[in-house]
Order: structure tokens, then C-alpha cells, then sequence
DNA sequence: TCCCGTAAGAGACGGTGCGTCTCTAATTGG
DNA sequence: CCAATTAGAGACGCACCGTCTCTTACGGGA
């Protein structure tokens, strides 16, 4: 007599499920079985939609948090606006826990280089804007240059994996704050320091 | 009638077992009963001496793989020292295979920080012996920046998992020239530029 | 409105590897 | 040379895998 769930609706019940099995057990105890049960449906209804337990954390994932930035933000000061783009990676880096890791790390990475797809194109916005302002020389950095950041934030996440969970906000900013003012920002002004006018 | 083994020995055969075992499957189809039929041991043996899979892989990482690298090179050249540092780091990469890798990366990156625990010390050295030459004007760079190259490397070699093993070596020497002459000799020269004469 | 194809929900099934336990016999230290 | 240790071998129950079968609800097309 239940109704019986389809498409859409049946895909985010189980997804949410999926999501909620690895906060709990960690993506190591994620079973298939274990997934149907809390969803209430069948094994077969997993497996008709992906072929394994680690692409199902993959969708997990890819459902629970959204792409992450879309639009360059612009504050009026290059340090501001790479300071958002830091920000915010940081905060998802919480979502990274241990537990989510464990076992998963190389899937977990194909989905944030997905979900920041946008990234490539903001910093570029942001890069321009600082030239047009006058902020740096030009906005034509080497792309290693311009990506340091964000790599380094990401090692960042990726070396602390254990504690970054942990991390207050507070931490954090200080992290991001250091990358940006001891390694980033001092590259940038001796590859492009600012346009002297006349 | 055949020999028992015992104590290093009896080890030493686990471990290469193992590490056998994840050449030929990977990680992931690695089992404890698959070890130890190649050891010609029974699973009671590798209970005895490691709690889990990921710590018999951890272990048989460690026995193949030795420390880094101890004592710091000393060309004459700051670039060059870093590049040799930066190769080796790279060439290890080679080892880190997807197979390998593909749900065991927190536990190996824990193994690649013990097996290069060495480095801070090495990389103090370089910058020591780059500051007596009065190649740059002082040694103390920020961790951050004095580090800074061998979390690109990382990073890389993490970020290209999946390609990493199959770069030639002159590829991996372009990343290698690139992350020093692009992002931290700039970056070096920007903050301890070079003590002037006179 | 009815009917039929599709897929949900449920669970049986054999298979694999886990981790524990038991047993015998080789080895070694005292 | 005896006693404690532990290697080597495999049985055991268990959890979960991935496949399959079966019934039944749903919903789109005529």
C-alpha cells in the first residue's frame, strides 16, 4: 500500500542515505546492503543506477555539496578576492573527513576537481580585474602562478586531512592569510608589481 | 621436515609477499589469506603481527621503500641543490601508483612523511650553504616558502596519481624546472635577494 | 479508462574473504 | 634436553558481495 518511489525522488532518498551511512560508519563500513536497508528498497535498485560501492560515494558526495563558486567575486582588492576563493575551499575541506577519505581519496578528488570547475575562470576574472585597477602590472601570471593558491590550499587539506575537520574558522583564516601574504602575494609583486602611473 | 622461519626472516617474506601481492593486484584485491598462501604462512602469522590490511600494506611500503635521502646535497647552486631534492621526491612518485594508492593514500601519505622526516633538515642545509655563498642574503625564509617546493612536487605527484607513473623523466624534470624557476626562485629572490657587495 | 511494459521492493543464493580459534610439530632459550 | 613459544595449516561462523528471481505498484499510451 506504501507508494512506491521512482526516478528523482527514489535516486535523492538514496543518495541521502548513502551520505548519511558515511557519516556515520565512514566510507570503509559503506555497504550496498547496509544503504538499501536505511533507504528502504532493494539491493538490485542500487545496482541498476552504479556499478559499485565507491561510485555511490561519489554520487553521495556530488549530491550533498554543490559546485562551489561559480562567479568571481570582487571586492575591489586582489588579496580579498583570493582570500574568498580560500575561504570557502577551506570550509568544504571540512566536509572531508577522515572517515569520507579513508579508502576514497583518489574518487573524492575527481569530484572536487568537478564540483570546481569554475574555479580556472574566476581566478582569471579576478586577476583581471586587479590589472584594470592598476593592482598589478598585467594579469598574464604563469598558470602555476596564478593557480599557487588554490593548489596550496588544497595540499593543505589534503596534508592535515586528520585535523582539518578539527580546525576552528579562526585557524583556518590564519592558513589562508599565510599563504597569501608570505608566499602568494610577494610572488606576484615581483613577477607584476603595480603599474607605475607616468 | 622443511625449515620453520621465525623472527626476520619469516618477516622479511611476508612483507615482500605483500608487496607482490599489491604490484600484481593492487590495494584494493589485496588479502590477508592471498599473502599469506604466497608466504607459504598461515593467517594466524600475519595477525600475530598487524592488525588490519592497511597496515600490512603500510609495512611492506616501508621495507621496499627506504628513507629519502639524509644528508644534504652541496653543488654550489641553490637551484641545482633543490633540483636534486625535487627529482629523488619525484622519482619516488613513480611508486605511488594508482593500484597502490586506490584506497590507501592517508595511510602511505603517513609513510612517505616518516620515510622523508629527513627533509626539513636537508632543505635547512641547502639554504645554509646558499646564504654562506652569498647567493641569497639570509636562510630564514618562512617555513612556508623554505618548504615550498616539495609541497608542489606532492601536490603533483598526488593531483597526477593516475598519470604520475607514466611521465618520462624528462617530463618530470620540466615540473620539477618549472615549480623552481617560475614560482621559488622568483619568489626566494623577492624576499632574501641576494647580499650585495660593498 | 484500461492495459501492459517497466521498474520497485524484497529476499534467496553461492561465493569470497574476514578474523578467531584450534591443533600439531618445529625451533630455541635456559 | 626439556619447556615455552610460535610457525604452519586449516576449520569455523559471519558479513557482505553481486546476481537472480518473484511479486506488485506505477504510469504512459491507446
Amino acid at each position: 500500500m506504501p507508494s512506491r518511489r521512482r526516478g528523482e525522488e527514489l535516486e535523492a532518498t538514496i543518495l541521502e542515505a548513502a551520505w548519511a551511512e558515511i557519516q556515520e560508519h565512514g566510507y570503509n563500513r559503506l555497504t550496498i546492503e547496509g544503504v538499501a536497508a536505511r533507504a528502504q528498497t532493494g539491493k538490485q535498485v542500487l545496482y541498476r543506477r552504479w556499478p559499485n560501492r565507491a561510485q555511490l560515494a561519489v554520487a553521495a558526495i556530488r549530491h550533498t555539496l554543490g559546485p562551489l563558486l561559480t562567479a568571481a567575486p570582487d571586492t575591489g582588492s586582489l588579496r580579498e578576492d583570493y582570500f574568498i576563493v580560500l575561504r570557502l575551499m577551506a570550509g568544504r575541506a571540512r566536509h572531508y573527513t577522515p572517515e569520507l577519505l579513508h579508502g576514497l581519496m583518489p574518487e573524492v578528488w575527481g569530484v572536487t576537481g568537478e564540483i570546481s570547475s569554475a574555479l580556472p575562470g574566476v581566478i582569471d576574472q579576478i586577476l583581471r580585474n586587479a590589472a584594470a585597477r592598476g593592482e598589478i602590472a598585467h594579469a598574464d601570471l604563469p598558470e602555476r602562478v596564478a593557480m599557487l593558491p588554490l593548489d596550496l590550499i588544497r595540499y593543505e587539506g589534503m596534508r592535515n586531512v586528520v585535523k582539518w575537520a578539527e580546525i576552528t574558522e579562526g585557524d583556518a583564516e590564519k592558513v589562508v592569510a599565510d599563504i597569501l601574504d608570505t608566499v602568494f602575494l610577494p610572488l606576484v609583486m615581483a613577477l607584476a608589481g603595480p603599474a607605475k602611473p607616468g
